[in-house]
DNA sequence: CAGTATCCCGAATGATACTG
DNA sequence: CAGTATCATTCGGGATACTG
């Protein structure tokens, strides 16, 4: 059988990408950013259970790891605009096929759950 | 506190699972096993950075919500096999993509790491 | 071997207030 | 509007010790 080497397939910094990437909050920044650029405020309204602080934290590191650029707009008051990146764009079919799993496994998962608590109890 | 509002497409139960399945943990694990049963100190052993406790924690999250399952075997002294579940199972392509994914960019994401940092300073 | 049980600390998060 | 700043608190994780 193919044998697995010692140390993980992944290393820590393709492990902190992975980490950087598929969090609670990025995962749904970028799903909604594909498809189409909002304003900081919107992202809010569409994200009801993030605060201001974590929108605020998890848009700079996706800006920082070029998975999303900052658009200022010169309006009065100044607007600012999130858009996908061309890099943050090769994520979307994989976020999509990541959302249509939890939805379609939910329900098998949440039964496996009872099941578990049932059991252990 | 966290509801499901009209415009976000996942509910706090999606996100939930999401969470419990790609953590940085979650993630490693699921992905030896799918390449073969592993014991507990096998994959210790497989994920060096993982701590005891951390991968207890991470495989009996994995374990309730029906991903993996715990094969007591009776020797002496007892042997405890981890084997993916068929739900398990059904990520796996979706977890060889995003390790793909994480391998191709990470070089274009270190240098937009080095640019942001650079323009930041 | 395969865990459980504690203790403990630092990072992540929340609440709140303030600003150009 | 789009944040920054500060403080309080929680909580995941590491270190360590012990067990059937």
């Amino acid at each position: 059988m193919a044998e697995t080497s010692p140390g993980a397939r992944l290393s820590a910094a393709h492990r902190e990408l992975l980490d950087q990437t598929l969090d609670k909050w990025s995962l749904q920044i970028l799903d909604q950013l594909c498809g189409r650029s909002l304003r900081f405020n919107e992202l809010r309204r569409a994200i009801p259970a993030v605060t201001q602080k974590s929108l605020t934290t998890a848009l700079r590191r996706l800006e920082r790891n070029g998975m999303v650029t900052r658009v200022i707009v010169n309006t009065r008051p100044v607007a600012v605009e999130y858009r996908i990146s061309p890099l943050g764009k090769t994520l979307q079919d994989l976020i999509d096929a990541l959302l249509a799993w939890s939805s379609e496994r939910l329900p098998e998962v949440e039964r496996a759950r009872s099941r578990f608590d049932e059991e252990n109890r």
